[in-house]
DNA sequence: GCCG
DNA sequence: CAGTTCG
DNA sequence: CGGCCGATACTG
């Protein structure tokens, strides 16, 4: 590899410069429109969000287009090369900048995964390699500033591309009236980026009125597209996210089999995005229970119930989990559909679907007992359930809450808790010594110890899941230690600082480094030099300087001093005793002491920390799948003798099909309970008898006995429990070896149930990803229920306690919440 | 540390 | 109230 | 320059 020069980087600065003037530039013309819209279709969008989405828009929807109003005009607008860019007025400016052109006739089957990212300009100047043909539309991840990059980056396209005969063009001169119009002459992109030349798009609804629409419309007419406004004629039919086929079944079915072919929203976009007529067939484009007819070749999977069914190629898509960062094109688009209106309870548009026959048959591995299949509520859900609906409908959901997940990933600050599921332990503390010894510029060589140990766990899981999840922890620890993700070594010795870091106390510093961490976990190429880190989001001057030399020289001399540091060994020694945090730890290192010996002999331990060094060993292992099944068994036994008539759920990652679980988590629910106080009686039985049974061997946190405050919340215990060997080696094997486990109770009432479940199934970024989205649309998510009219003060703050809106069932909530339904397993985020 |  | 834990 | 997810429950 070949190490960027002192003079390339210079380079980059000075391009830097240039763009960020160019930025301003448009922000001045463009933001205030851009914000004005975005205000009124996405004013929940975090400030991070509308950050980065800030910088992504502008690339892809420029300013306000023109408005074309004419209702028999077969051709509202058309976008002959006429209008050139280069004479954009100065308000419009923004139009576009995707200098790269694109074979218009070549079609990517799969939107690329970042493509751009790498394309920018390497392929540009390479002219794009157009022999790939992907099937679906990858993740796009960090797309944000590349649309400023590729402004500087911009070369001259290649005329030749365009010899494109203007088919159907309807009308090149269309292009007068849509200049006409006073709204705004369309700023056409170079005429090699017209992807769309020659094709009409007809829109539904027909009509530009919102503005995130008449934008996206705008957008595809300055590529090239002509806006139809009647059905016949068109070659694509762009679906509103918010209807479902049967809401234009009527209007399409007329054009017969050979029609238009049917696709959402973001279909445009992403062709515009990735320069490109992407595969149509692509699940994510798909509008909700439309028919596979007239579609193209691959056949997108119908069911939305058993994704794993389908066979094909598209499986992929289908199953890909809703975490993938989404353009954010996509985002608004779903943010403003769910604004505009209840299209949401058309329920089916095609598949009847089974009714949720209990909640639980996603559970990999059905615990009897478990799930309260009966719940009443539960059956009697509207006809809106979220499984019955169309696909596309809930890919849009998807999207949007996919948008929050990859927002709140950024966030999970404490390095402590970070990987939960696959932990496994070792944190990986890479000493920069071993580095140095590595020295070769390759570093991707992995290194060899945590290496081979996340291979095998994380295997089995990864088999299963990898393909289908952008995002779980299990794979995301894989990608990012084993050589699969080209940037693992970066990542690695970023990590090292943000644990360091974290060690220091300096918790903003230390999001900093996770958040851009997590953009290169999920960035598909090889970060080389400063330039293309600083592209990325969350990667400001400092960390792009880091990341380069981190590329270049192998090593951080940054990190090197952090860890010259000896007690970070034992710092992070410390903070795996349960019940200590950082700032106990710091502080007892601050007082001398290295070992858990020290700290037995020399401190005032608090109980629970006092448990959680004595067995510090069992309570740091991994609970293997089985173990926590018969674990569950047994505790189900005993709650049995106590109350046949009481459910226990074992939720958590096991919930989530993990193969192993750091603890046990037991939501307890009881038909016809309305607050959680109505088990507390069967808590303090089942408890005693454990522990008299012997199966529970300390607590940590009791539940709350009657307190002042009345409905407070879900009481819980948490404590310890260990299995006894017979069992153990009944359902384990002769090897199994008793072990304390952590194990907590939750008690839930039936009212409840269904938010205790999403909560406690998590995952954790899962939560806050769907509790943000909740927020910010002026309800409000904890484990009790989702409230509505939510006021919120100043600094959102809660003001008032909000209505409930929904709290027993689990399904019903994402539906209220506007959000596709996901089964446990794919809630890794 | 990044971002608005 | 700070610290820690939960997802 | 200030904010950085959101919320609960429990311990000391």
């Amino acid at each position: 590899m070949s190490w960027p020069s002192l003079k390339e980087k210079s380079v980059f600065f000075e391009q830097l410069d240039a763009l960020e003037q160019e930025d301003e530039d448009e922000d001045y013309t463009v933001n205030a429109a851009e914000m004005d819209y975005r205000k009124a279709t996405r004013s929940f969008f975090g400030d991070r969000r509308s950050t980065s989405s800030r910088k992504r828009q502008p690339d892809r929807f420029g300013p306000a287009g023109s408005t074309c109003m004419f209702p028999d005009s077969q051709v509202v607008a058309d976008t002959p090369a006429r209008s050139a860019p280069a004479s954009r007025p100065p308000q419009g400016k923004s139009a576009s900048r995707l200098p790269e052109q694109t074979p218009r006739s070549r079609t990517i089957e799969v939107t690329p995964l970042l493509r751009r990212a790498t394309t920018s300009a390497q392929a540009l100047a390479t002219g794009i390699a157009d022999t790939t043909v992907v099937t679906e539309t990858p993740v796009v991840d960090t797309p944000y500033r590349q649309a400023t990059l590729q402004r500087s980056a911009t070369l001259p396209s290649i005329q030749s591309a365009h010899p494109i005969p203007v088919e159907q063009s309807p009308s090149i001169s269309s292009d007068m009236r849509k200049r006409k119009r006073n709204t705004g002459p369309l700023n056409m992109v170079p005429e090699a980026e017209q992807i769309f030349r020659g094709l009409t798009f007809y829109y539904v609804p027909d009509n530009d009125i919102a503005p995130l629409r008449k934008l996206r419309i705008t957008r595809a007419r300055e590529h090239g597209a002509s806006w139809v406004r009647i059905l016949s004629g068109a070659t694509h039919v762009i679906v509103d996210k918010n209807l479902s086929y049967k809401d234009i079944e009527a209007v399409v079915s007329k054009a017969g089999a050979s029609g238009p072919i049917i696709v959402n929203e973001d279909y445009p976009v992403e062709c515009i995005q990735f320069r490109n007529i992407l595969n149509p067939d692509q699940h994510r484009y798909r509008v909700a229970g439309c028919p596979l007819v007239g579609q193209s070749s691959a056949p997108s999977a119908s069911e939305p119930q058993q994704p794993t069914q389908v066979s094909d190629h598209s499986l992929k898509v289908i199953d890909r989990p809703p975490n993938f960062q989404r353009l954010d094109s996509t985002a608004s688009g779903g943010s403003t559909s769910r604004g505009e209106e209840s299209a949401q309870h058309n329920g089916s548009a095609g598949h009847p679907i089974l009714h949720i026959a209990s909640e639980m048959n996603e559970e990999p591995e059905p615990m009897d007992g478990d799930i309260p299949k009966n719940m009443p509520d539960l059956e009697k859900q509207p006809p809106s359930n979220p499984l019955t609906q169309p696909l596309g409908r809930q890919d849009s959901e998807r999207d949007e809450l996919s948008d929050y997940i990859s927002l709140i990933q950024q966030y999970k600050d404490l390095p402590l808790d970070d990987e939960d599921e696959d932990m496994q332990s070792v944190k990986s503390h890479s000493p920069v010594s071993d580095v140095e010894s590595g020295s070769d510029a390759s570093s991707d060589t992995p290194q060899p110890a945590k290496k081979k140990r996340t291979p095998q766990k994380a295997g089995q899981k990864a088999i299963t899941y990898e393909d289908r999840f952008a995002c779980h922890t299990g794979g995301t620890k894989d990608a990012t230690a084993s050589s699969t993700n080209p940037n693992a070594r970066t990542i690695e010795i970023l990590q090292s600082m943000s644990d360091y870091y974290g060690r220091t106390n300096d918790h903003w510093r230390t999001t900093a480094y996770r958040k851009a961490i997590t953009t290169l976990k999920r960035h598909p190429t090889r970060i080389t030099t400063a330039k293309e880190a600083y592209l990325l989001p969350n990667v400001g001057p400092r960390l792009a300087a880091k990341i380069e030399e981190i590329v270049t020289t192998n090593k951080l001399q940054r990190l090197n001093e952090a860890n010259s540091d000896p007690t970070s060994p034992i710092l992070e020694l410390f903070l795996k005793i349960y019940g200590v945090g950082i700032s106990q730890a710091s502080k007892w290192i601050s007082q001398g002491y290295r070992t858990l010996d020290d700290l037995l002999a020399h401190v005032n331990l608090s109980t629970n920390q006092r448990i959680g060094i004595g067995h510090f060993e069992d309570l740091n292992t991994r609970i293997p799948r089985a173990e926590v099944g018969a674990l569950a068994a047994y505790v189900r036994r005993t709650a049995q003798q106590v109350d046949p008539a009481v459910e226990l759920l074992v939720g958590g990652s096991y919930r989530r099909g993990a193969d192993s679980s750091g603890d046990i988590d037991f939501i307890v629910t009881k038909k016809g309970t309305t607050s959680e106080t109505d088990l507390v009686p069967f808590l303090d039985e089942i408890v005693t008898r454990l522990t008299e049974a012997g199966f529970l061997v300390a607590a940590l946190a009791a539940h709350k006995q009657g307190k002042g405050g009345e409905v407070l919340g879900g009481s819980k215990w948490h404590g310890c429990c260990v299995l006894p060997v017979e069992e153990g080696r009944a359902a384990l094997g002769d090897d199994f070896k008793p072990r304390w486990r952590r194990i907590d109770f939750l008690l839930v009432p039936e009212s409840q149930y269904g938010a205790a479940l999403i909560y406690f199934t998590g995952n954790d970024i899962f939560n806050r990803s769907i509790r943000l989205l909740a927020s910010k649309k002026g309800m409000r998510l904890n484990q009790r229920g989702l409230f509505k009219d939510v006021m919120r003060g100043p600094n959102r703050v809660k003001v008032t306690e909000g209505e409930l809106v929904e709290g027993r069932d689990e399904k019903k909530i994402f539906e209220i919440l506007g959000v596709k339904w996901r089964e446990p397993k794919d809630r890794w985020c």
